[in-house]
DNA sequence: ATGTTCCGGTTGACCTGTCAACCTAAAAAT
DNA sequence: ATTTTTAGGTTGACAGGTCAACCGGAACAT
């Protein structure tokens, strides 16, 4: 009984109207919520689980084609891939030819470990999307979009 | 040129379909656009911000109220608040009768400081949601709500 | 009234994210 | 051929978020 409308009431006005602030409530919490379902299944963190996932999309990829998509941090992604290369889940080859670009892809550990994840992720995903219809969801993902092209500009 | 389609293409069918992914990139940028504004114009933080407006909008509370309309740490929040007084933007006395209880309120200075950066996030709340209908924020809030509550079941 | 439990608040430890400097190799310019 | 510029990647330092233990006062039970 603590989430009492009357509560909610009052500071409506204020705060409800920014948008970024329901937006940053809601992500906290689904980020709360996957990396509790992370620890419960794995050892890893959520950010592992992003990378994993980024280089399961991508197949084979380099970090900084990781980078492009991802918008991630360089430095966050480097060492995450390399904790990851050092459990065994990622294989980091250099590239023949040049020493420079390493070639990253899931070693088998780690397709297999993927797998494993991916499948619990997906009924949670299921989960989270159960009661929106496939119209809203498109129409939400276009106000995405379009909050975060208005989020480039720097002077705002 | 380098956030090529062909790029996006290859990763899409993997990452793209996961809300939070997106959620989480829009977010992120949305924050730092926000910490960016917050810098320019004044020395506060974008905690030390949402602070400052979580008690505008509710006038006088106490930090347990702002904790559970807020849901943020109680850690920071302590923190953030303590600071704050420091910075003479907050008041905090004591409840009258208890030495619990602070009530938290803006001091002078605060006010005006919050006069001051609210109208550039208001001009910057227009600015974001500039391109978007009412019904498609209406609809945009309803399915993050959803989205909030599927986010309450911790087993998942 | 005394002990237990609960709640508001603080603190410290830790972990993650962010920024910027740096190294090295490759490509481009001269 | 040598220098400059650019790009991939690593590292360190620091700010911010998160967790959990803890403290003291209030409420409650007995």
């Amino acid at each position: 009984m603590r989430n009492a409308p009357a509560n909610k009431d009052r500071f409506a006005a204020g705060l409800d109207s920014f948008v970024t602030f329901r937006l940053g409530q809601v992500q906290n919490r689904l980020n709360a919520q996957a990396a509790h379902v992370l620890r419960a299944r794995s050892s890893l963190s959520l950010t592992e689980w992003r990378v994993i996932s980024l280089i399961n999309a991508a197949g084979r990829a380099s970090a900084a084609e990781l980078l492009r998509v991802s918008r991630m941090d360089k430095g966050q992604l480097s060492r995450t891939v390399k904790s990851l290369v050092a459990k065994g889940i990622v294989n980091g080859e250099a590239e023949t030819g040049t020493r420079r670009q390493t070639v990253l892809s899931l070693s088998a550990d780690g397709k297999r470990l993927h797998g494993r994840i991916v499948a619990v992720m997906l009924e949670r995903q299921r989960h989270l999307t159960g009661g929106i219809s496939d119209r809203e969801l498109e129409a939400f993902y276009s106000v995405l979009d379009r909050l975060s092209a208005a989020s480039e500009r720097r002077e705002f």
